[in-house]
RNA sequence: GCCACCGUAGCUCAGCUGGAAGAGCACCUCACUCGUAAUGAGGAUGUCUGCGGUUCGACUCCGCACGGUGGCUCCA
């Protein structure tokens, strides 16, 4: 027998020498506390089972349960403990894969129905049996032959194509009870670690991804290291669903939709077309500050003009049609033709380089109805779009341009976010040489920023690279907003040249971007993002002035002209109501400032306002409170 | 588009296995003139999303359509 030499990797280290044994027993030999709550162990930096044999010199590192890998391995268990409820409660169905995600896990299955949620309480109750029946889990190694054997024998067909597609010569097997998975593992060591999880959810998904396969049936659930856990989880959902667009904001009077109006149209109300309205003017000083010129586009082109930028050909299932005069138009869903056609308006020099035009496009998206969900993915929206033509030269600074823009704007909404670069995709058009030199200004121009970035190899648009910015809602869901594109089809198509200094044509690049996106979209995670107290910058209603009695009715008139005059957003509820119901139904309304004006404030000629978060401010003249919520508005905040 | 769930008053929701539609808030009227998250009393409110079907009888069961939510796919 040879000796083995164990380090426990900690901040001391430890040193066991001795015959084989498990990782478990060797963990236990170097005294390693709280055992019971270790679920898997790291040898020489890879994760293992703790039954893993340990025969020759290695690095152990205990993984506990409450570490971030501890928990994927406790989600990932469940999700076996899941399959094998399942699979005793509905005889025939077919597992297919069930890995850990956020917070939880989920399963497919193929069974001869979809599972439905009432299902879900069976299943959970099945698992309890199995955890409370504390089943090790066990895991080997078998070549791809027996596997592949051993499934086909289960009519695990599934799980067969799985192992054909792996190519390996093994592949590990992981048993517990009556179930066997096909599993990289590791696993905790028996069922009965797991003692907080919860089934939440059940969705069709396509197996691996694609619509033209089968429907399977998944099951969502989450798992957490105890009760408690578990329990802070559901409160955050609560709290999320208190943020959420679709319910405040027809609350706070911003909008709301129509069964008879029809699916994915937004009509806005008072104060949220009034909110548009504040964040689309600063959307337009903001463009014209950084060199952008205004332009405006109709929303009917005909389909002859689609047909040239090669919409029809690839966007067509996403647009509408009509005709007029027996001419056929398409409605735009995208702002890019009517830019193209004033670059071409007229012979451009390499002087007049960059041309950067914006508009605050609306567009239309037949967007399938599976996938509308309240402001964030609608059929009709307003882009804040921008196409830049430059020289090739200029376009690495035309990138990093549009990055600072959009780093300015994110810090004034205070919003954090991702970014993501997308390379070519298999359907693509353009040369490999303009590819090269996109991607490398895209690269470029991040890492000039000094910004971080993940690669989504293939994701690109099939005329160019882009970086995209995504963006949060309340429930962690990420939503791209702004988007910077690479074309190199338009420029092309719609024939654009400028004159360089040699005197000959060039063709010039171009970018297609956006900053907020939608702005439909961006509101709808602007609510979740300040749960639907806006600063008072962005505030539809920044101040409402509330009388205590009717005898300061009067005062509160002058003091509304007083402010209106400074172009303060204002409400006034001069009711025959008690200061409490008033001040409760302005807190409803999240708005910024509450004025109240009573005997007091007649007499010094004065109001009283009061914050959002129940502070008072001293009783202040209007001319004072004007200066207040000016200066807080060019602060924007 | 696919899978699951849902649609009852302006809003939030109750309404069991089919037997004459309910509550709270909001709204309207009256009284109260009141100082920081709900004053009191009274009143009105419905195509139970729509259309078909089953039934003596449908908010309830079935089918289809419309709309929404959570996923999948798609998508900038």
């Amino acid at each position: 027998m040879k000796p083995v030499t164990v380090h426990l990797k900690a901040k001391e280290v430890q040193e066991i020498q001795g015959g084989p044994m498990s990782a478990y027993e060797a963990l236990e030999q170097l005294g390693v506390r709280g055992l019971d709550r270790v679920v898997s162990v790291k040898i020489d930096g890879e994760l293992a089972d703790l039954s893993t044999q340990i025969d020759s010199q290695v690095e152990l590192k205990p993984v506990y349960l409450n570490s971030k890998e501890g928990l994927e391995i406790l989600r990932h268990s469940t999700s076996h403990v899941m399959a094998m409820a399942v699979q005793e409660l509905f005889p025939g169905v077919k597992v297919t894969i069930g890995p850990a995600i956020e917070d939880g896990f989920y399963y497919d299955f193929d069974y001869e129905r979809p599972f439905k949620k009432e299902d879900l309480s069976r299943i959970e109750e099945k698992m309890r049996e199995i955890i409370k029946a504390d089943l090790p889990f066990t895991g080997r190694e078998v070549t791809s032959q027996e596997a592949n054997d051993f499934f086909k024998g289960l009519g695990e067909d599934y799980k067969v194509e799985l192992i054909t597609d792996l190519g390996a010569e093994n592949v590990k097997l992981y048993t517990q009870g009556s179930f066997t998975d096909l599993c990289r593992g590791p696993h905790v060591p028996s069922t009965g670690m797991i003692n907080a999880f919860a089934l939440t959810k059940v969705a069709g998904a396509y197996w691996r991804g694609d619509e033209n396969r089968p429907m399977l049936s998944r099951i969502y659930g989450v798992a957490f290291e105890n009760r408690k856990e578990l329990k802070q989880y559901m409160r955050r959902i609560e709290e999320a669903e208190k943020r959420n667009h679709a319910r405040l904001g027809p609350q706070l009077g911003l909008f709301s939709t129509y069964n008879e109006i029809g699916a994915g149209m937004i009509v806005w109300h008072p104060k949220g077309a009034m909110l548009r309205h504040i964040i689309e003017e600063f959307e337009i000083r903001e463009h014209l500050k950084r060199g952008y010129e205004l332009a405006k586009g109709p929303s009917l082109l005909k389909t002859e003009l689609w047909n040239k930028s090669g919409h029809f050909e690839n966007y067509r299932e996403h647009m509408y049609f009509t005709d007029i005069d027996e001419q056929s138009y398409g409605i735009k869903p995208m702002n890019c033709l009517a830019h193209m056609l004033i670059y071409g308006s007229r012979i451009r020099s390499y002087r007049d380089l960059p041309k950067r035009y914006f508009e605050l496009g609306t567009v239309h998206r037949h967007e399938r109805s599976g996938v509308l969900h309240g402001l964030l993915r609608v059929r009709e929206f307003t882009q804040d779009d921008a196409h830049i033509i430059c020289t090739p030269e200029q376009l690495n600074n035309e990138i990093k341009g549009v990055l600072d823009f959009v780093r300015d704007v994110m810090d004034i909404f205070e919003f954090d976010y991702e970014l993501e670069v997308s390379t070519r995709p298999e359907k693509s058009i353009g040369t490999d040489e303009d590819w090269d030199l996109a991607i490398n200004a895209l690269k470029v121009a991040m890492e000039d920023s000094h910004l971080q970035y993940d690669i989504n190899e293939g994701d690109g648009a099939f005329y160019g690279p882009k970086i995209d910015v995504k963006l949060k809602d309340a429930l962690g869901r990420k939503w791209q907003c702004a988007t910077i594109q690479c074309d190199f089809t338009l420029p092309e198509r719609f024939d654009l040249v400028y004159i360089g200094k040699d005197g000959q044509k060039h063709r010039p690049a171009m970018i297609h971007r956006v900053i907020l996106g939608a702005i439909e979209r961006f509101i709808g995670i602007l609510i979740e993002h300040y749960a639907g107290a806006f600063p008072t910058w962005l505030a539809p209603v920044q101040a409402v002035i509330l009388t205590v009695t009717d005898r300061s009715i009067p005062h509160g008139e002058g003091l509304l002209r007083a402010l209106e005059d400074a172009d303060i957003r204002l409400e006034a509820d001069f009711r025959n109501e008690k200061l409490g119901l008033k001040v409760r139904e302005a807190q409803l309304q999240k708005i910024p400032y509450m004025l109240i004006v009573g005997d007091k404030e007649c007499d010094r000629e004065g109001l009283t306002p009061r914050l959002r978060n129940g502070q008072n401010l001293p009783l202040m003249s209007a001319k004072e409170f004007i200066e207040r919520i000016s200066e807080e508005c060019k602060q924007r905040r």
